[in-house]
DNA sequence: CGCATAGGATGATTATCGTCATCCTATGGA
DNA sequence: TCCATAGGATGACGATAATCATCCTATGCG
C-alpha cells in the first residue's frame, strides 16, 4: 500500500469532523462536497473514496456532532458534584459562549427544522442519532421515573433549543443574554 | 395599460402567498424562482418585474409569514374569555395539528437557524419583523410588569419553537404528541 | 378600431453542485 | 531497487439556480 494503514481512516475522520463543524455552521446544503474537501487539504476529486454518497458523509458528521455535545454535556454533568447534572447542563447550553460556538454546538439549535425536511431515509437515520443523545442525556435528568425524566428530557431540549436559536437570531448581545438567561432561570426553577 | 390596474398588485401578492408556504414547507432556499412562479401559474422570466431581486421577495414571504400566524394567535387569545390570552396561543400552537401545517405554521420552528444564518442585510430585516411578532404577542403573555410579559414571551415562544422543531423529527404520532403535550402541560402550569 | 405599452414568456448566461471516469504518483512489499 | 496499487488530482457531465436581455401579445385608451 501507498500509505500507513490508518491513513485513510485519519482523513476519513479529518474530512467528518470538518463536514461536522460546516454543517452547523452554514447549514446541511453548506458543507458542499468541494468545501469539505478543501478544509481538509484534499480535491474534490477523491471524495468518492471515503463515502459512498454526500449523504452518508452528512449522517456521519451529524452523529460525530451529536456525540461531541453529548461528550461535552455529560462531562460538565459529572463534574458538578454540588447541584444535580442537569442543572449544569442547562448552564452550559444556556450560556453566551455555548451559544456563539454555532460549528460546535448541538445540532438541534442549528439543523432541527433542515433534519425535519429531510428526505424518509435521511430522517430515519438522523431519528436513531437523536435517540441516542437522548439516551445519553435522560440519565442527568431530574424526575423519578425513567419516562419523567424522558418528558424531562424533552421539555428541557425544546425550551433550550429554542432559546439558542432565537438568541442566534438577535443583533446585539444584551438580547441574547436576556432571551437565555431568561430561559435558564426559567429552567432552573421549574423542576 | 394592459391589465386592470389592480392586477400586477394581485399577482405581486399571490406570488408572496405562495412564496411564503412554500419557504416554511422547503426552507429559505427551497422557495426557487422558477418554482415559486410555476406555483403562481406563472414562468420564471417575469419575476424581476415584480421583485428587485430574490432576497427582496424571501423577506416579504417571511414579513407574510409572521403576520399570518400572529392573526391566528391573536385571535385564538381574543376568542378565549375564560382563559388568559397565553394559554389559548399555548394550546393553538401546541397542538398536533400545527404541528402538521408546517406551510403555515411559525416562521420560526420551520426558519430559525436558517433565518439566524442569512447575511447582515437580510438578518437585520428579519429581526425587524420577529420585533413586530413579539410586539403583537407580547400584550397576550402572562406578567405584571412589560419587562415581565416580554421575558415570558422569549421563554413560551422559545419552548414552542423547540417543541414543535423537535417533535417534527419524530417519526409516529405519539411520541409527537408526548414532545408536544409535555410542553404545553409545563408551560401552562409554570406561570 | 388600431396602437402603444406593460405584463409575461423564452431563452441565454453564469455559477454552483454532486457524481464519476480517468489519470497520476508516492510508497510498502518483494 | 522496482513495481503494483490505492489514495489523491483533474476535469468533465448533467442538474439546478439566479439573473437579465429580448421578444411577444393582449388590452385599455384615444
Amino acid at each position: 500500500m501507498r500509505y500507513r494503514p490508518e491513513h485513510k481512516a485519519e482523513v476519513h475522520e479529518r474530512i467528518v469532523k470538518d463536514a461536522s463543524r460546516r454543517v452547523r455552521a452554514e447549514g446541511l446544503n453548506g458543507a458542499a462536497v468541494a468545501a469539505v474537501m478543501r478544509d481538509t487539504g484534499l480535491t474534490h476529486g477523491g471524495f468518492y473514496k471515503h463515502f459512498g454518497s454526500k449523504d452518508e458523509l452528512l449522517l456521519e458528521s451529524l452523529r460525530d456532532a451529536f456525540g461531541e455535545i453529548a461528550d461535552k454535556l455529560a462531562e460538565a454533568a459529572k463534574r458538578s458534584r454540588s447541584e444535580p447534572g442537569w442543572k449544569a447542563i442547562v448552564k452550559a447550553y444556556l450560556s453566551l459562549e455555548y451559544c456563539d460556538q454555532i460549528e460546535r454546538g448541538c445540532p438541534l439549535p442549528a439543523l432541527a427544522p433542515e433534519m425535519a425536511r429531510a428526505g424518509k431515509e435521511m430522517r430515519g437515520r438522523v431519528f436513531a442519532e437523536l435517540v441516542k443523545y437522548k439516551d445519553r442525556m435522560v440519565p442527568f435528568m431530574p424526575g423519578r421515573r425513567g419516562s419523567d425524566r424522558e418528558r424531562a428530557f424533552f421539555v428541557i431540549f425544546s425550551t433550550m433549543t429554542g432559546a439558542v436559536e432565537i438568541a442566534r437570531m438577535l443583533p446585539d448581545r444584551a438580547a441574547q443574554e436576556m432571551v437565555l438567561s431568561s430561559a435558564r432561570e426559567f429552567l432552573l426553577h421549574s423542576f
